[in-house]
DNA sequence: CGCAGATTTGACCATTTGGTCAGTAGCGGG
DNA sequence: CCCGCTACTGACCAAATGGTCAAATCTGCG
C-alpha cells in the first residue's frame, strides 16, 4: 500500500508497473493481485486513502480564535502534511491534473461541501472586516496552491535554489511564505474594532 | 506537435499513446515516427518548447515602474499564459512532479539564473522597504504556485465551485487573488519614503 | 519523360505488461 | 494424520504498444 503510493506518485498511473510495486512491497506480483483485484482497483484504494488523509488530517479551521491565528494553524498543518507525505501530495496532484478521473466524484461530494462550510467562516470574517474580500473558495485555492507547491514542485525548487538538504533548507523558508499568505488574505490578528477598518495589520518586518 | 502537447498533457508521458497522438494530428503513426525518431524524442521536443514558451513569453519584470505595478503585470501575464495554454501548463507540471527527468538540466541552466537575476530586483525593493522580506526565490514559488493552480488543478476547482463556464467564471475571480498576492508580498504602490517604513499600504476593501 | 531522393503508409514484429490459473504450501480443527 | 480452506506463487497468455521496413507515392529537375 505504501509501496503502491510511492511508485504511483513517482511514475503516475500508467508509468507504474504492477511488478515494481510488488517488488517494492517485497512480494510476488501474483500475490499482490491476489489482495487487490487489479491495478486500477489498487490505484483507486490508494488515491482514496490519500484524499481521506487530506481531508481528515486537516481537520477544522478554528473559528473561536482570531483569523490570522486560525489560518496560520491551518496552513502550517497543511505544510506539515506536504512535508511529511510528499508522495501522497504528488499522487493527488497527478490525479487532479489528469482530470481527476477517479476521485472527481469524491471532490464534488466531499471537498465541495467542506469548502462551502468553511467558506461561511471566511464570509463572516469578511463581514466583520477581519479578512480581505476574496471569494472563500479562491482563498482556499491560493492556500492549497502555495502549500502543495513545496511537495509537488520539489524538483523545480531544488533546481532553482540548489538546496542540498531540501527538507531543512526549504522548509525553513516557509515561515515567511505563511506570513505572506496571511497578509495577503488580509487576516486580522485581533477582532477589528469596526467594520471595514481592516488595515492589514500584520507588520512586515 | 500541438496534438502531442495535448495528448501528453492529458495522459502523461507513459499514458500517452503514439498512435493517439498520430490520430489527433491526422496522420499515420509511421509517418509521425518518420518526423520524430521516437516517442521520447517527441516528448523532449514538446516539453522543451513549453519551457521556452514559459521563459520567453514571461519576459522581464519591469524595474522602472513601482513594485506593485510590476508584479501585477507579471502575475497577470502568467495567468494569461495559464489560461491560454492550460495543456502546456499541465504538461510542465507533470514533468516536474515526476522529478523533471527531461528538463531538470534546463531548469538549472536557464530558470535558476533567471530567478537569481530577478531576485536582485526583489532584494533592492526589500532594502528600500518596498517589498516584504521574503527570500526572492520563494516569492516566485508563491507566484507560480498560485498562477499555475488555475490551469493545473482545473478539475479540482471545477468540482469545488461547480463552475459551468470555467474560463469566464473562474478567471473573473482571479483579480482578487492577484490583489492578495501583491498584498502578501507587501508590495508598495509608490516608492516608500523611508526604509522599513513599509506599512502594507494596500487598502483591503 | 525519367530518375533520384524524399515522403508516406500498411503490414509486421519484438517486447512489455496486466492479469489468470493450476498447483503448492500453510494451518486450524477434528 | 487428514480434511478443508485460505494464502501464496511460478509459469503462462492475450493484448497492447513502440518501433521497423519494404513498398508505394510524390516532387523537383535535367
Amino acid at each position: 500500500m505504501l509501496a503502491a503510493t510511492r511508485v504511483f506518485s513517482r511514475k503516475g498511473y500508467d508509468g507504474a508497473r504492477v511488478d515494481e510495486i510488488a517488488r517494492e512491497a517485497g512480494l510476488p506480483k501474483a500475490n499482490l493481485l491476489y489482495y487487490f483485484k487489479s491495478k486500477k482497483a489498487l490505484y483507486r484504494l490508494v488515491i482514496e486513502r490519500v484524499l481521506d488523509l487530506w481531508l481528515n488530517a486537516l481537520g477544522d479551521i478554528a473559528v473561536d480564535i482570531n483569523p490570522a491565528e486560525a489560518i496560520r494553524n491551518y496552513v502550517n498543518r497543511k505544510i506539515h502534511l506536504s512535508r511529511h507525505y510528499p508522495e501522497a501530495s504528488r499522487l493527488f496532484a497527478m490525479e487532479v491534473i489528469a482530470g481527476a478521473p477517479v476521485i472527481g466524484g469524491h471532490l464534488v461530494s466531499h471537498l465541495r461541501p467542506w469548502v462551502a462550510e468553511k467558506g461561511q467562516v471566511f464570509k463572516r470574517w469578511q463581514d466583520e472586516g477581519r479578512m480581505a474580500h476574496i471569494d472563500p473558495a479562491h482563498a482556499f485555492f491560493m492556500i492549497w496552491a502555495v502549500t502543495q507547491t513545496y511537495a509537488d514542485f520539489e524538483a523545480q525548487i531544488k533546481a532553482v535554489t540548489g538546496a542540498s538538504d531540501y527538507d531543512s533548507d526549504i522548509y525553513a523558508a516557509t515561515d515567511a511564505v505563511v506570513d505572506a499568505l496571511v497578509r495577503g488574505l488580509g487576516l486580522a490578528d485581533a477582532p477589528a474594532k469596526g467594520q471595514k477598518q481592516n488595515k492589514a495589520a500584520v507588520v512586515i518586518n
